[in-house]
RNA sequence: GGUGCCUUGGAUGAGUGGCUUAGUCAACGGUCUGCAAAACCGUCUACAGCAGUUCGAAUCUGCUAGGCACCU
């Protein structure tokens, strides 16, 4: 079996190529993207359309809760026992996201690390509220010291997360960390779609001001009350609830969604550029091409 | 023609004779093993031009260029 993987910075152009290409394949598609996974965001997450989930079926677009707790990890699992129940029936398959992390749980996956105890979690996390970040590090310092040394320990989220796994452990959150590739039980190509920086940017802005259209600011609004949810610490999202809060005109907002997309697709690039498994194509190229290849 | 004011890095905008850089925005580079569309780190050292004063000038003086205001 294979499995193809198209990947590609954000308004690149995938959703199109997606669907011909799972046409082609008679694949459904299995979405790698960690925001269209919750219900209720789908102007903001560019999801797919009813129309276009008729034309394919589609595994993981809205299919959790705005509250509800996921990780790459998990996701890691959920794809993999869906591939199980796939194989028998399909050839090929076909994933297409840009959620680089999610795409390396599938493709590498992740090293087998304890679940967090959620007590220990909200602890940690109050600890961090109240600003005992430098103890924090003293402790992770002592419980963890190899850690310690490679960690990036001015980003509290990593010092918090290595914490949770030793106090949830009572080890040393390193001693969990394999290095090695998980062989996984099918092949992958991955298929990357790219643009010209500047071709890029403006389909981003020209999205952007697509998406307000099409109610964005409503969908904003109805999702306001939840917005302390992780799956809301989302561009597109966050910006406009500064603007519900009163703190944003709502033409900044706008420009600063455009600008934090314009952001994120460069980080996306940036962690593309080091696979070098990776085959390249523009978007309006890639079908004509890929056509030999699949 | 005259008088006064202004001219700072891609944009904006402080500063005022001397420690090395204001700040903000944009742009760019990077990190990444359980909330990753997250979080974090880094780069861009300018003072319109020329000549002077001074140990030392973006900061003072003169001239040149460009701009603005007012006067005739």
């Amino acid at each position: 079996m294979i499995l193809y993987v198209l990947l590609g910075p954000t308004a690149v152009g995938k959703t199109e190529v997606a669907l011909q290409m799972a046409e082609k394949l008679g694949s459904p598609i299995l979405n790698c993207d960690s925001r269209q996974i919750y219900r209720g965001m789908e102007i903001g997450t560019a999801a797919p359309t009813e129309e276009q989930q008729k034309r394919v079926r589609h595994y993981f677009v809205g299919t959790h809760d705005i509250g509800s707790y996921y990780s790459a990890a998990q996701y890691e699992q959920d794809v993999l026992s869906l591939i199980e129940e796939l194989r028998g029936e399909h050839r090929s398959l076909l994933l297409s996201g840009g959620s680089m992390m999610y795409i390396d749980a599938v493709c590498n996956g992740i090293d087998d690390i304890p679940s967090v105890d959620p007590e220990v979690r909200d602890t940690l996390r109050n600890r961090l509220i109240n600003g005992e970040i430098d103890e924090m590090r003293n402790e992770l310092r002592m419980l963890d010291p190899d850690y310690y040394l490679t960690a990036d320990t001015r980003n509290p989220k990593r010092v918090v997360h290595a914490l949770e796994v030793c106090y949830t452990s009572g080890r040393p959150y390193s001693s969990f960390l394999t290095n090695e590739r998980k062989q996984r039980p099918f092949d992958i190509v991955k298929i990357g779609l790219r643009r010209e920086r500047a071709e890029l940017f403006d389909r981003i802005n020209r999205r952007v001001d697509a998406m307000m259209a099409g109610g964005l600011l409503d969908e904003a609004r109805r999702l306001y009350p939840f917005r302390y949810e992780n799956a809301l610490n989302t561009v597109g999202y966050k910006e406009l609830f500064r603007c519900l809060s009163g703190e944003w005109e709502l033409p900044f907002a706008v420009e600063k969604i455009k600008k934090n997309t314009r952001d994120y697709a460069k980080k996306q690039m940036t962690w593309f550029a080091h696979d070098t498994s990776i085959q390249w194509f523009h978007p309006d190229e890639a079908l004509s091409t890929l056509n030999s290849i699949l």
